[in-house]
DNA sequence: AGGCTCACG
DNA sequence: ACGTACGTGAGCCTA
């Protein structure tokens, strides 16, 4: 017979360890329904290494039963006076129950009695079958029952490392016997567990007693030879305590325990609740581990083969199989799918699969009527890249029903990887791999040999189709079915559009500025050397810093990681006293012009002399777009040297025009929306200068009193705070005036807009307790760290949470607004195109003879989109605030201006 | 690769 | 007492 080897597993002090282990890492461990994790996580690892070490036959994970045990009985005091266990910590024992029971391994606990007892009572009945016992705890107390068969390892520091406690290792350090340890535990007390032994008694003095005596019993017979005058006074005082110490410290090994050695095999892990559990607990690394632990190939030859079928010019009627429904992808080999190569496609459903690395099929009547034809549901991961990557062949793909990407991401924003295989994973499905470890990254990028390319391919498009059903309907949980089918995959069309169109910038344009520029950045460099006296680098931090603070003894005024800050706001508060800082800042700028944008747009200049964006959809947390190579939504404006850039970017056409519009103040306008503040909504509905307004309420100037520059620029930075969720000392630092003020200001504001404030204080609660926010149209950001014990981390979270339904219904509002854009475009037969989006702006651009026109019709479709919306006037009964659009034209960017 | 700085809404 | 305004992307320097 194989020898049977039994854990034993101290549930309570493992997962306090483990609590406390992470306790400084707390809030990276919560998951989607903000729980906190910490323990868990911890006492998983542990479980990792205590089952891979041991290799039992058997295990059993005992816990403590309520409050009150034997021992209360006993002594009234035992184990009161301790700090009440951590609402944190509280909260995650159900799920360390679930753990072990997913990992198959069983758990016990019983009345009136604590996990020490079950512990050594299970572990005598073992030991007395012949099992040998290995017991895993925090807690030294328990080192009393080790003996020939009987381990005890005690997790130190972490939760990993372990000292294995055998009675040859206490002899050795202790130099007593394991049975002996009560007796030590009976003199010198426990404060953990509030019970005192003999007065003046430590570990030390014990030791060397019960080495002299044997036990308690032994020198209380003995206790006229004790040396030492007051430490026998102390002894005989306290004898009584002594012997009730002995017998608290004591472990029952006849506790009546219900369960059988025979109950205690360990299954192992149950493969499904483990993923389950995993994933409802966020573990993205023991979930990786448990797809990669069967077959270690880091490749995925452990991923089950997907049959499939190589589609030729021969084949092509076996598409006929397909009819309704299909999953298609077009492979690239980079993620720009505007000039990346494309590697193949893949089109097919569960039953068929076709995979080809010839793209001339795509024109192929057989494909075409699929992917072109609305009536046929078509599958995807990212819309807009598949919409591109098509029509860089010839095709217009039409029907989409479901993106996985979109979907994931509206599902939870953190779900936004441009990649199938991250998305699936993070979705529990581990059928595909990341494509990195498909290709590689970086300089070890390759791309495999066709069987590998196609099955990758294939399993890619396995995976949309695997996961379709289960998103849609948390998708529908969530009240976003809309969201995604009225504005979130419309909106990628147009996107599509917007990209494919481009925009044309004048590469000469950029030359002239850039001579210019460098003139100039040349002129500075040469002041900012005379005046250093010394040549350096200005562009490096370090450099510079070293200069300025400690050569030249500018004062410091701002230090960072890694040395003095030279960040602007610091060097604004020396240039008056020192000139080269003026210089300096003025070489900056113009190096940052001329990498940035002189350089760096030439850079993106295509063939077409145009520059096609990427919009990012799915990756901003507040529903916001970005832009990528190049980014169009920071080209300079504030300064007029940068301002010039935009002279660059011109119309396509002879004779045509650029046209924008923007939403003037459309977070405030929101703000006064859905907080329903009767005063600000009255500013708006009577067209007012907000800021002004706001500065006559918040320095209680007269209704009509003229407003100064200076108190309405103020007030407009109180208006700018408040959006983003203010605090007093952000104003002040933002603004430069007095903490002090800044304080008062926010009060006054908060009672001039009472309706404000209680939209504050509400988003604050609605996210605490759902721990998430929402926009207008159900978009949703979880914000778990709201709840954070950490100061900094939770108030962070209370800005996101006061600030991202504004930016976030302001951002839903535009893209319904784009969507409508284009349709009415389309069908009033206009040539005019949507070529960018910058939040709260649109540029279009137009021939001349529909300027005019634009000039009424882009301001109207943009000003009514709450009502003419289906979605947003269905979301918002009462959206009484009027937006208001402004629109300017002109022959490049630079005089769209008023 | 990560920090710093700075461009935008 | 704590110590940051909200949301982004890109280029450069320095490990």
């Amino acid at each position: 017979m194989t020898e049977k080897k039994l854990v034993l597993i101290d549930g309570n002090s493992l997962t306090y360890k483990a609590f406390f282990a992470l306790y400084t890492s707390i809030d990276r461990f919560t998951n989607q329904d903000g729980l906190h994790t910490n323990a868990i996580y911890g006492f998983n690892r542990m479980l990792d290494d205590v089952l891979a070490k041991q290799q039992p036959t058997d295990v059993l994970a005992a816990f403590d039963a309520g409050k009150k045990t034997f021992r209360n009985k006993m002594y009234d005091g035992y184990k009161s006076g301790r700090a009440k266990m951590p609402d944190e910590l509280r909260e995650q024992f159900p799920f360390v129950l679930d753990l072990l029971k997913a990992r198959g391994i069983k758990t016990y606990e019983l009345k009136n009695y604590e996990a020490d007892d079950i512990i050594g009572t299970t572990a005598r009945l073992a030991d007395e079958a012949g099992y040998k016992v290995e017991i895993i705890t925090g807690d030294r107390d328990l080192t009393q029952l080790c003996s020939e068969n009987v381990t005890v390892n005690v997790s130190k520091k972490g939760v990993s490392e372990i000292e294995a406690y055998t009675p040859e290792y206490v002899e050795e350090n202790m130099g007593i016997r394991p049975d002996q340890i009560i007796d030590i535990k009976g003199l010198q007390g426990d404060n953990s567990d509030n019970y005192p032994g003999v007065e003046k008694v430590g570990p030390k003095t014990a030791i060397k007693l019960i080495k002299e005596y044997e036990s308690i019993e032994g020198i209380y017979q003995n206790i006229d030879k004790i040396s030492g005058k007051k430490l026998k006074e102390h002894l005989v005082n306290d004898e009584e305590q002594a012997y009730l110490s002995k017998k608290l410290a004591t472990i029952d090994v006849s506790a009546p325990i219900e369960i059988k050695l025979s109950d205690l095999q360990y299954q192992g892990p149950q493969s499904t609740e483990l993923i389950d559990f995993y994933k409802k607990m966020n573990f993205k690394s023991f979930l990786q581990s448990m797809t990669t632990e069967n077959g270690d190939s880091q490749m995925g030859a452990d991923l089950p083969e997907v049959e499939y079928t190589t589609l030729t010019a021969d084949n092509l009627s076996e598409l006929e199989a397909l009819e309704g429904e299909v999953v298609f992808n077009l492979e690239l080999d980079d993620e720009n799918y505007h000039q990346a190569n494309q590697l193949g496609f893949v089109i097919g459903n569960q039953s068929n699969w076709f995979v080809s690395q010839d793209l001339t099929l795509l024109n192929e009547p057989e494909i075409q009527n699929l992917l072109e034809d609305s009536s046929v549901k078509v599958d995807v991961f990212d819309t807009k890249a598949q919409i591109i990557g098509l029509r860089r062949n010839g095709l217009h793909l039409s029907g989409i029903n479901f993106d996985l990407l979109l979907v994931s991401y509206l599902i939870n924003t953190l779900n936004n990887e441009d990649d199938i295989g991250e998305v699936a994973n993070r979705q529990g499905y581990y059928g595909v791999l990341p494509d990195e470890d498909v290709y590689g990254k970086g300089k070890k990028f390759k791309v495999p040999e066709p069987d590998e390319l196609f099955q990758h391919m294939v399993r890619k498009a396995l995976a949309i189709s695997s996961l379709k059903e289960q998103l849609l309907s948390e998708l529908e949980k969530h009240q976003q079915s809309e969201l995604y089918r009225k504005m979130e995959l419309p909106l990628a069309a147009v996107l599509a559009e917007m990209e494919f169109q481009g925009i044309a910038v004048a590469a000469a344009t950029l030359d002239e500025l850039k001579s210019k520029f460098t003139e100039k950045v040349d002129e500075y460099q040469q002041k900012i050397y005379a005046e250093a006296g010394t040549e350096f680098n200005i562009g490096s931090p370090k450099q510079l810093g070293k200069i300025l603070f400690e050569e030249m003894g500018l004062p410091a005024i701002k230090k960072t990681k890694t040395g003095y800050s030279t960040a602007v706001d610091v060097l604004e508060q020396l240039a008056p006293n020192y000139p080269i800082i003026e210089n300096i800042l003025n070489y900056r700028q113009l190096t940052k012009l001329i990498s940035t944008y002189l350089d760096g747009i030439k850079a993106d200049i295509g063939s077409d002399n145009k520059v096609h964006t990427r919009y990012l959809q799915t990756l901003t947390q507040t529903g916001r777009l970005s832009s990528v190579d190049p980014n169009l939504q920071n080209i300079p404006v504030r300064t007029e040297e940068g301002r010039k850039i935009r002279e660059a970017f011109i119309p396509s056409h002879k004779g045509w025009k650029l046209f924008s519009s923007d939403y003037s103040q459309i977070e405030l306008r929101v703000l006064a929306a859905i907080s329903g503040d009767e005063h600000m909504k009255a500013a708006f509905a009577n067209d007012e200068d907000i800021h002004a307004v706001t500065a006559r309420k918040i320095f209680e100037l007269d209704q009509d009193a003229e407003v100064t520059p200076d108190l309405r620029r103020k007030a407009k930075a109180v208006n700018f705070g408040i959006v983003y969720g203010i605090s007093s000392y952000g104003l002040a630092h933002n603004t430069g005036i007095s903490n002090q003020d800044a304080k008062r200001f926010i009060e006054k504001y908060f009672i001039e807009y009472p309706g404000v404030k209680k939209y504050m204080d509400d988003s604050v609660e609605f996210a605490k307790e759902h721990g998430y926010i929402e926009t207008i149209s159900h978009r949703r950001r979880y914000i778990p760290e709201i709840n954070s014990k950490r100061f900094q981390q939770r108030q962070f979270a209370e800005r996101i949470a006061m600030n991202s339904p504004i930016q976030g219904s302001a951002a839903d509002i535009i893209k319904a607004a784009m969507i409508k854009m284009q349709a009415v475009l389309r069908e009033k037969g206009f040539s005019a195109k949507i070529l960018l989006q910058i939040h709260d702006e649109l540029i279009l651009e137009a021939p001349e003879s529909e300027i005019e026109v634009l000039k009424d019709l882009v301001p109207k479709v943009m000003d009514s989109i709450m009502q003419t919306d289906d979605l947003l006037s269905s979301a918002v009964k009462n959206f009484d605030v009027p937006l208001k659009v402004d629109s300017h034209s002109g022959s490049n960017w630079y005089v769209i201006k008023e």
